[in-house]
This record gives structure tokens, C-alpha cells and sequence, in this order.
DNA sequence: CTGACTCGTTTGTCAGGACATTCTGACCTG
DNA sequence: CAGGTCAGAATGTCCTGACAAACGAGTCAG
């Protein structure tokens, strides 16, 4: 049942051993060497093949298993789930998300500029009120139709936007480039009918039913780095999350 | 700066060294006694004051990290989150969502009978076409409002559920009850137009928009142990969902 | 005054070992 | 034949020890 997958490590990387040992296990799950259900050596005989330690077996295993492409227990050993394991959620943007979908996203910059902060937004963000933050608002497409509009509001500073890049680039890869290092995101997500500006933009009939989303993120260090006002066009998109109980 | 928190363990005990470590200090988090942002203790010195390895210590913050209370950083140390930290996503019911957030949840069982399955959930469900399946349809009050109607397909002898039984709790936790450990679930979440029969259920007019969801769990080994797909007035409800990367 | 460099601090990674707990399946008993 | 019992196997927890890498601050040279 065991199919010997090989595995070679190269010490002298700076990638981590866990990491790698992880990342060619879990292609071995989506190649199909690893059929679902089909169970793992066990941890000491693994880390014998590999000359490894336990713990650091332990360690690339525990990563997989947080992933949910992993299954362990007990007295029974490491499996690989059945189900079809869906990406684990992660911090994307919708343009990445489109782009990897094949969808061909396009944006167009309908606002960028610096606002005097909402005391809403000041409490939300974290930032003095009265001070200037950035206001963004975009117009998202895929595959030529219009899809959402976002509003973003950003402590001013966090990193240099021009309109050039935006339509390029998603705002969460462009705040990547720049050095933040978003951690944690808070998300609520809710529904309501399209107001006349918004249906005009979205070729949408007014009261047409819309996805929204509240989105604050959050970096390293728990300062907040965004927050996200969007409505989704719900004829045309949906979100998907997946959880994993630990 | 580093509040000498008091942990006291008890190693007689079955709960591991490393969760009573954890727990107790996100409770000194959630009490106040450690400030957003202040630094604890660094981790070698940790581990001597409680007579206890690194590793464990590591463990134990590691834990509160991915539940995002915490954030590491190397050369700096652990630092107590700064923003306001929601509760991490859990694999709940609405039912105790809402007995959380104090709301009197109230639920009628419209039907609930074996059903010869549908191709598309028995695809879902992986259990063999044509055979039956558990139908399960109920109209979920909040506060004497009602809220959902949720829609649910279970494997046969799952669980042994009686409509009594679904009115008093959340389908969750009977499955917790009956043994079944449920450990992924995928979500798509969209929106649409209350159709006249929704309408009339949930007290609103038709074309209202209603939050949508579809969800499949799978429990500890893969296999999926529940299929729903449930409709929320979009004026009295919104998900709350939190991210974290690691 | 500014920029590069060094150094102490702290977390990240890895090794190897020991015992506890839990699950499965085979065996035995009533 | 049904049920409980026990042994083997696997992961869970915890320990000690060591070195590497990254960060921040202070220092020194230009």
C-alpha cells in the first residue's frame, strides 16, 4: 500500500527540510501517486528512509494535516483525505483568484486618492481621526463582464499606488511587493440588493441581489493594513472557504 | 514589560503540559492581564520559569499563534496581537452561533424521512446512486424572527435523529454527540432572489435577496458526513469569517 | 550626520530519545 | 457464537541539546 515515493532533500537549500519533505509529499497527492485513503509509513520508518529525525517528519506532516490534505490517528497512521481537497483558504485577493481561475481579470480605477478618514474607518483602522488615509475604489471585470466593485481604505504610506499598477496588479500582490506581510484577515459576508449606482455600474437592474463583503486585514504585527468594502455581482460569483477544525 | 503571569500546571492531569500553558495564557489575553502588543517572557526563559522543555513552550505559543493571538517574531520575540481578535473560525451550526450571541434560536422540522438519493449528492456524499439518504428540511427562528431554511442530506446511520431532538439542538452537535468528528467542510457562499415559496417561509418579498450556502463536511477520515444547502434572510444575517496565514 | 557593520537577542530548524495513549485486530472465555 | 481482553502498532506528548537565521540597536568610519 505504501507507494515508496521519493523524496530528495537537499541540505545545502535554505528551504527547510520539513518544507521540502511537505511540498513533495503533498505532490505526490495531487500527481496521484498517493491515492486517497491509501495510508502513510509511518513516521519513524519515514524518517529512517529519509534520514531525518522524527520531530522534523512530524513537522512536515503536521503542516499537511493543517492544509486538511492529511489525515492522523492515532494508533492507525497518517492517511491522505478522500475527499476532493479543495486549495485551503488563503489570503488572495479576487484578482488573484480570477487569474488562477483562467478568468482574464481586468480593473479599472474609479477612484485613488487621499480622504480625510471617517471616524468609522479611523476606529476600524486604527488611525488617528482627522488624519488623510488613501481611498480606492475599483471597477473589477472577468472575462470582459463587470464583476464587483471594491472600495479600499489604506493607512497612507503603507505603499506607493498608481493607478498604472492597480489595473496590472491585484492590490494584495502590490502590497506584498511593497514588504506587508498580511496575517490576519476578518471577513463578514452578506447580501443586499443593488442600489441604482451600483446596478448602473455592474449591468445589473436595480434591487438585483449582491454579494457583500467587510474585509479588514491585518499584518504581523496586528496593525491593520486595509479594510475592504466590496459587492459582488451574485449571478456571476461566489466565495468559497474552507475550514479545518484543528 | 513582561507581566508575570501565574501558570500553574498540573501534571497529574490528562490535559497536556503544552494546552494548559496555551489556555491559560490567551485567558490572561482575554482578561487584560497582557496587553495588545506587549512582549512575553522570551521562550528559553518561559520554559525555565515553568520547569518545562522549549518545545512544549513552543507548542503551546505556536497553537495561540494559529489561533492568531499571538505573532512571532524571529530576533524580536511574541508579541500579544494588537488589533481586536475575533474568534476563530470553528466548525459550528448556526444554532450555536446564535445561542452564542444570545439570540434564542428556535427551529421547526418541516420534514425530515429517507430519501432515495440524487445523483448530484450521492456524487457529493460519495454514497452509491439510487440508494437512500436522510432528507432533513427545517425553518430556523432567531429571536421569533425567522432567519433560514436549511436544507440537509446525511448518510444513513449516521446518527439516530428525531425531529424532537432537532428542535431542542443544532444538528452539529447531535453528529459531535452521536461520534461523528468532523474536521473539514468546504463552503461556497453566494447570493440570489428569494423565490415565492422562500418568500413566504421567511416573511419576505419575492426577489428579496437571500444570503446563500452550500456546504459539505467530511469528518476525520475523508468521508463526507453532511451536505447542506441553506438560505439566510440577507437582512438579518451575515457570516463571519476570520483568515490566517501562516 | 549618514551609512555600513557588528553583535547580542530571540525565534527557527533539526537531532535523538523516552514514555503515554489510543486504535485495531486477534485471541480467549463464557 | 458473542463478548471482553490483550498485545502490537502508531501517533501524542515531553525532554535535552545544538546550531542557524533574522532582527534591532548600537558603534564606527567616511
Amino acid at each position: 500500500m505504501t507507494a515508496n515515493l521519493a523524496i530528495d532533500l537537499d541540505r545545502s537549500s535554505p528551504v527547510p527540510l520539513y518544507f521540502q519533505v511537505a511540498e513533495q509529499i503533498a505532490e505526490a497527492i495531487r500527481r496521484g501517486d498517493l491515492a486517497p485513503g491509501s495510508r502513510l509509513d509511518n513516521e519513524i520508518l519515514l524518517a529512517d528512509k529519509l534520514g531525518l529525525s522524527r520531530p522534523t517528519i512530524r513537522q512536515a506532516i503536521q503542516y499537511l494535516v493543517d492544509k486538511g490534505l492529511l489525515v492522523r490517528k492515532r494508533g492507525v497512521g497518517t492517511q491522505v483525505v478522500h475527499g476532493q481537497v479543495k486549495r485551503s483558504v488563503e489570503l488572495t485577493s479576487l484578482y488573484d483568484d480570477l487569474r488562477r481561475a483562467g478568468q482574464e481579470p481586468a480593473t479599472q480605477v474609479l477612484v485613488l486618492e487621499p480622504r480625510p478618514v471617517l471616524e468609522e474607518i479611523a476606529a476600524i483602522l486604527g488611525v488617528p481621526a482627522g488624519s488623510e488615509i488613501l481611498y480606492l475604489e475599483r471597477l473589477r471585470f472577468a472575462a470582459g463582464e463587470p464583476l464587483a466593485v471594491l472600495h479600499n481604505w489604506l493607512p497612507i504610506g503603507l505603499a506607493k499606488l498608481t493607478a498604472a499598477d492597480l489595473e496590472g496588479r491585484g492590490l494584495y500582490e502590490l502590497l506584498r511587493g511593497a514588504g506587508v506581510r498580511m496575517r490576519v484577515a476578518n471577513q463578514r459576508i452578506g447580501a443586499r440588493a443593488a442600489t441604482q449606482a451600483e446596478a448602473r455600474l455592474l449591468e445589473e437592474r436595480r434591487g438585483a441581489p449582491l454579494l457583500t463583503m467587510l474585509r479588514t486585514t491585518y499584518d504581523d504585527q496586528g496593525r491593520a493594513v486595509e479594510h475592504g468594502s466590496h459587492v459582488y455581482r451574485a449571478s456571476h460569483y461566489s466565495l468559497e472557504v474552507t475550514l479545518i477544525e484543528r
